[in-house]
DNA sequence: CCAGTATGGTTGTTGCGTCAATTACCCGAG
DNA sequence: CTCGGGTAATTGACGCAACAACCATACTGG
């Protein structure tokens, strides 16, 4: 195949959308690392993994699993969760059912932390997003971002358990029930 | 101040609307380098900052205004651009009119590169958004990126003349007027 | 039941980004 | 004119993430 040889320009509109949205997309995530980062000694991706975890009967995810849904690699994650257990988060033991496999389990102190986290992080979510956006907006936001998910993430890793409402954020209301 | 006790949760919509958001944030960053790295050995970062000067009159910035204009650190431009200069992409000056501050001029093998990485840049870009959405989602992304904008980079560093329309994916039809 | 292969995780190395400290330069007040 | 404070950028040290090589356990066919 001959390379095309003039691709399709973006439109102006089109344009102005590419900008912004990757302004967007290099501004949200070190705002939100600032914030968690200050108010909560968390990286947004250990708030992740401790969203996850909260989330799971159990409080309990393999390694393969976890770093599926936190879009994360298995050395990555594997670093990640050793700092996380050196400071109590969370804890490794291997399964039982399968002795090369490692679970990762909540501590009630990763709890403790993830609950005082929450409400900040919600905070800065809707500042950094929702505050700016009219009701009609957030649901147009829903569905593009969907329709670019299906780009992105074909497989559906990242979506998880969105239908029955996941969060992290959400995470609270629950009851201390373990 | 006594914290708010309970902050305002997320509707259901606004999560759903969240949790894709963080997706693509996460994904697509991702995905743009992986695709300039493989086919043009650049970062998206690297890219952006040939962009900027590609579309600079002179093809000469500041190191403080590209760092603006990228919403990079001054630290961060700096080893990025001796990388870079390295790889003859660009050449460091110090500035005629303030001997403190140094100019990053684009080399012509530097825009060679640029020129090369564009169709591919673009492609990838229509792949994971835009082919994926109808024309009025661009329009309605456009302006919800615009909002989000307004909340993240109050300044508006980096919408730099979008007005005016630079783009660096826009480059190309540019004439060789060096 | 044993060899070979596949799967699940961890460990070292390299590269990039950030922070703190430093250099070089400009400019205004005495 | 010079001294001090402020600005522009570079440098070095450290932290985190990706990649690759590695160990351990599980499965499969002969």
């Amino acid at each position: 195949m001959p390379e095309s040889p003039d691709p399709r320009w973006l439109s102006d509109t089109e344009l102005a959308a590419w900008l912004r949205l990757l302004a967007v997309v290099e501004l949200l995530p070190g705002a939100l690392d600032s914030q968690l980062r200050r108010d909560s000694s968390l990286t947004h991706f250990e708030y992740q993994v401790l969203a996850m975890l909260s989330e799971t009967p159990g409080r309990t995810l393999r390694m393969s699993a976890l770093a599926e849904r936190t879009n994360a690699t298995l050395p990555r994650l594997s670093h990640v969760v050793t700092r996380m257990a050196e400071r109590s988060l969370v804890e490794r033991s291997t399964s039982p059912e399968d002795r090369r496999a490692t679970d990762v389990v909540l501590t009630d102190a990763g709890w403790d932390v993830l609950v005082d986290a929450a409400p900040g992080h919600v905070r800065t979510a809707r500042e950094s997003a929702f505050d700016a956006l009219t009701p009609e907006q957030v649901d147009q936001l829903a569905e593009i971002a969907g329709a670019m998910l299906t780009r992105l993430d074909p497989e559906g890793h990242m979506s998880g358990p969105v239908d029955g409402c996941r969060a992290g954020v959400r995470t609270m209301g629950a009851e201390e029930e373990r």
